[in-house]
Order: C-alpha cells, then structure tokens, then sequence
DNA sequence: TTATAATTCAACCATATGGTTGAACGTGGA
DNA sequence: TCCACGTTCAACCATATGGTTGAATTATAA
C-alpha cells in the first residue's frame, strides 16, 4: 500500500474539479486512448488538453505508456478509492451527529 | 432535487482539494463552529479561513445561519452525494473489479 | 453612548491555472 | 536519408487562488 498523503489528496479532487478532465476520465475508463484522440473532441488545442492529461498524470489518475510515438492513455482507479474515503469519512461523521441528536431526543421523550 | 450542473461539480471538488477547507469540514460535520472556533487552530488569519469557509460556502457545503455577531457553520452533505456519483460513474465504467470502492460509495447513498 | 468583539470587505501580492502559439523532439514510413 | 506525424516544451497572457493587512460592519456589553 502506497503512502498517500494530504498533498495527494489534493491532487485527485484538484484533478475532479475541471469538466474536461472528468471528461477524459470517463473515455479513459473505457478503453485506451492516445492524446490526439482525446484531445479531438474538445474545441481546444491539442496542447491544452495535453496539460489536462498531465495534471491527471500528476493525480496518478491516468497512466500513460509509450507505444512508438504514441502516448496511449488508461484510468488508474486506486486514487479514487482515496478520494471516495474523504468522502465516506464525511459522511460516517455526519451520520454520527444525527445519531447523537436521535439520542438526545430519545432522552428528552423517555423524561415526559 | 436541484438541478445540477457542471459548474457546481467544479466547485464541489475545488472546495475538496484544500486540506484546510477538508479539516473544516470534518469538524463542522460534528458540529456547529462558529468562523472564530474554525480559524482558531490553523497558523494563519482569521480572513484566511473566511475566506476558505466561503469557499466552501459556493460549493454548498457548508451552511451559515447568523445569530447575533457570531455566524455558525454545519455541513450540507447533500452536494457529497453528487461527487460520489461521479465516482461511482467512473467506478461503474472501468471494466476491471472495483468491489469495495463500490462499496464505500453505496455506504454514502444509503444516508438520506 | 462608547467600547469591544466577530466577521466581512477591499486592496494588495506572489504564485498557480488554463489557455494560446511556435519551436523542438522522437518515431515511423517512403 | 528525408519528411510527416504525435507529442512535449517553452514562452506568454489573462484570470484565479491563497495568503496578508487595514478599514468597515454589525451586535453585545458597560
């Protein structure tokens, strides 16, 4: 298991944040693809979205491997298991409040 | 249901990909803080964190209620399940086993 | 009323972000 | 070899971000 700190973290929700890279994500997540083929759709120059696949990079996101001079790009899901933690820890502390709030008025009702 | 966009999702993950804004969040899903008690801990001004807490405000994640001159803050977790959905999609379409992030996401779904 | 406390607002600064363009790099094909 | 292709790199620009300080706002307390 990787150590994965708070500056990583910050890289995988920064990484969410923009619409074209959750966009790349979800191509990704299907199949392979090279830059060019990413980079296609988008009304933006190829270099752009280059620097978005970068930033996903960084997030350890997205793998890249070299097949001649093509970039091939796939999902590497293990950080979003981290990010869904964040998450699922918000929510379990949440979920704790409203149980202490339940039984605090389970205590108000027993006294009348 | 409010209809939401991209750009609130924009907002929802920038919001997240800030360690202090994340340990604000942690403690107001616990309880109530008021901006003072919030800032109190971090080494950096007090408009810093307001400044952080309106960040997470944009976002809905947190609500502000004022009484008198103090303004308490407590979590919305509502926008949360719009993240995770986001995950859960990318889960959904990676065509490899992903048990237990599926797992943690369903954990989120089942509150409310 | 006056002073003080909690917070925001405004201005400023350094750095990061998201985009562009043009040049350079490495690979494959003729 | 030479050239075209896929991609990155470097420089640049406008705007956003995350922090500061000092002044303004609003509510409580004396």
């Amino acid at each position: 298991m990787v150590e994965r700190g708070s500056a990583h973290l910050d890289d995988v929700f920064h990484a969410l944040a923009h619409p074209v890279r959750r966009d790349i994500l979800r191509r990704i997540a299907r199949r392979e693809h090279t830059i060019g083929e990413l980079a296609r759709p988008f009304d933006m120059s190829l270099e752009a979205v280059s620097k978005h696949v970068q930033v996903l990079e960084r997030a350890h996101l997205l793998e890249r491997s070299r097949r001649g001079r093509e970039h091939y790009c796939r999902l590497d899901p293990a950080p979003l298991q981290d990010a869904a933690k964040v998450l699922a820890g918000l929510a379990r502390l949440w979920n704790r409040r409203l149980d202490a709030l339940e039984a605090l008025l389970a205590d108000i009702q027993k006294e009348n």
